[in-house]
DNA sequence: GGCGGCAAATGACTTATGTCACACTCGGAA
DNA sequence: TTCCGAGTGTGACATAAGTCATTTGCCGCC
């Protein structure tokens, strides 16, 4: 069915102003994939042949060193797509892609999407604001990798969560974790152990309160004191 | 002089395409500084009134933590740009720039850029292109500093600067660094007392020469397997 | 209702990195 | 030449973070 994937689309930063006509083409170009937890898009260094637009799960994107340990440069969910970087320098991936969870893309050809910001440039437009905010985050990580130390990556870490998929309680902010220590520590660079060490430490500090994997932050405010947040 | 000034935008990646009456115009209209070195251009965090194109010297955009110790996300030279990220996605400069050394910028307004880049959607790929590329080096900083140790990231900054600066002479790839220890230390994230050990270590061990500010590489692949680059 | 397996917690230990203190080198200014 | 200051080198030490091994807890499944 095209319908959805138009829907898909739509839903983008890149595609949002395009108009019916245009969308439905590109959708009828548009491949759909299915990818299981941790299943593989690409490898970092290969050639570049798309864009990823992510219609259901989520995508990270990391890089591994020998040994095996990852590190996530960013995730991306549904609505968000992945691999805008080599579509428009024309070089290879510069990370490599996994599902998250289970996951379903549309994969759009470089050349599609080459055409298509020559004939829009609102796409363009759109594909620079997406790119200024992920080099924004990077920055971020950047920073908080060099000159924060784990409890304070994990309390960041725990406030954009809260940010995005926190729920308001009459104790404070109340997360479901999702992910997994491991997980986690891949996304604020360190090891499994490291941040189940430093969770005990911040609920120590009464800086969260731990219920299994649902946990409420009681003041915003305090957390972010922490994390050394501007 | 306006000429210059237009000289100095034709050098940049994102006006090298325009044609001499535009670039007239934008040149009217950018303003020349002046900053010597390690003065501050603009603060992270400060709403962004424009870009800089960097003239002549040399640009760094850092951050700070709260003990002193800065780590740069990005150093820019004469023909390139500053602060495109907060100018496409109209938020804060999201880093600290100051001045490498003594250095000439001319200024843009970010209005200007705006309808610069709808008249001219050559600018707006071009800037994209950029972005993207400045995308990489930061995911490639990320990976460094989460999965490499001190002597493997200098490795990684030497054989850049190799790459930049670099001379081949008959003994092999010759450098002379420009940077402090304390430089280079911000720039791969550690201080100048682990940087001057590990620039012992790497002679020690015969990937380097060093002849006080000037070194040698004598086997560049040597050297990269060491940096673990791909 | 018990079993199996994955994830979390935790203690003990190692190590890379950072900190502090101090001595040394070198080049420019007077 | 001598002095000065900035930058470098290096030993001694502190510590955050990583590694290893083991226990505990939880949850789904047979």
């Amino acid at each position: 069915m095209t319908l959805d994937k138009i829907a898909a689309l739509k839903r983008t930063k890149l595609f949002e102003e395009l108009d019916e006509n245009t969308l439905r083409v590109l959708a009828d170009r548009a491949l759909e994939r299915r990818f299981q937890k941790d299943e593989v898009l690409f490898v970092a260094g290969e050639e570049a042949r798309g864009l990823y637009v992510i219609v259901e799960g989520a995508v990270r994107a990391f890089r591994v060193s020998l040994d095996g340990r990852e590190q996530v440069i960013h995730v991306e969910r549904a609505g968000a797509t992945i691999a805008e970087v080599p579509v428009f320098d024309d070089g290879t991936y510069p990370s490599t892609a996994a599902a998250e969870e289970d996951t379903t893309v549309l994969f759009i050809d470089k050349r599609d999407m080459q055409h298509l910001c020559l004939e829009h440039p609102k796409i363009t437009l759109a594909a620079l604001r997406v790119l200024a905010g992920r080099l924004r985050r990077c920055a971020e990580l950047v920073e908080a990798l060099s000159l924060r130390e784990v409890g304070q990556r994990l309390a960041r870490f725990l406030l954009a969560e809260a940010r995005r998929s926190g729920a308001p309680t009459e104790h404070g902010i109340s997360i479901n974790l999702s992910q997994t220590n491991q997980q986690i520590a891949a996304r604020i660079g360190s090891v499994r152990e490291v941040v189940s060490r430093a969770f005990t430490r911040l609920q120590h500090d009464g800086l969260i309160i731990v219920e299994g994997r649902r946990l409420i932050i009681p003041d915003e405010a305090v957390l972010e004191t922490f994390a050394g947040q501007r």
